[in-house]
DNA sequence: ACGATTTAGATGTTGCGGCATGTATGTCAC
DNA sequence: GTGACATACATGCCGCAACATCTAAATCGT
């Protein structure tokens, strides 16, 4: 297994990882992993679109994030209206109670990221972030991660 | 965004993107990556269980394969025959054609892992390498992988 | 103004991961 | 030997990712 193939399956064995253990957190909350990830965006930045949050989101360009917002909606989470200017577009919003979830879901992320802090230890970081950023910046999913970062960087 | 969580999110982005690629490269082979992976390894390792499959899949512990071997059955690529010293065992063996398609299978591997060393560059791997082994090191799915290891680095 | 193209989103389908549960077989204590 | 437990696997369920396809609304060329 030569040094390619070993990164491949270490980036599958720790997304899953991460994944699972994030489920277990946000499940007291009634959300997944993909409606809290959507969540927390819509409560970042609404009021957005669908494609705008599919923009964020890491996922297949191509692919609309609607059916996960479809259960975000029903559970109060999440409005969505029609805008009147582009009827096409939908905007959505973050109700009140959506507001407050999104707090909590942060909760749990910084929970999970205090987990891995744990796991990196005193290993330094930048070179791995270093080559995983540029081979990341080759596709829309690793893109989608900058855009995040460039919003995010001008907020408090 | 701090470190760990860019790493999150950078795992993310990558884990979709490879296995987005793999599955189109399998594609001609009427495979899914996950159906791909566990033919190469029962075709490496036969005769196995479908427990020691699970233990070599990147997958939750528990989860057992059971389904995506249905399919390679029902695709006449493995055979499972119960175990006559242990009748709750499943032995499983890859046919002809099985063994064939499994040699698709690895080119196709093969291939992605060129398209990832482009990525990669000339750029160190070994950095990252050691911080995600190391953070894998912590669960199930990750000595999954160090068990593939040990088992290949026996072979020639 | 009108038809062609583009865009935003919805929806159907397939296979998968994860969890829970069920069932049969083997093992162990006593 | 018999009952309690453990193991190997099967199966039902949910939500998701990816792909394809569809509808409606906007835009563009002429």
């Amino acid at each position: 297994m030569n040094d390619v193939e070993e990164l491949r399956y270490l980036i599958l064995a720790l997304q899953r990882e991460g994944n699972r253990r994030f489920a277990a957190g946000l499940r007291p909350l009634d959300l997944t992993p993909a409606q809290g990830e959507a969540l927390s965006l819509i409560a970042t930045h609404e009021p957005m679109t669908l494609n705008g949050l599919g923009g964020l989101l890491v996922c297949d360009s191509g692919t609309n994030p609607s059916r996960i917002v479809d259960r975000l909606a029903a559970s109060g989470l999440v409005e969505r209206e029609t805008d009147p200017d582009d009827r096409r577009q939908v905007r959505l919003t973050v109700t009140p109670l959506g507001r407050d979830r999104a707090a909590q879901v942060h909760a749990v992320e910084d929970e999970l990221d205090g987990m891995l802090a744990e796991l990196v230890g005193d290993q330094p970081t930048e070179p791995a972030l270093t080559l995983l950023r540029s081979m990341a910046a080759h596709f829309p999913a690793g893109r989608a991660l900058q855009r995040r970062q460039q919003l995010t960087a001008h907020s408090p």
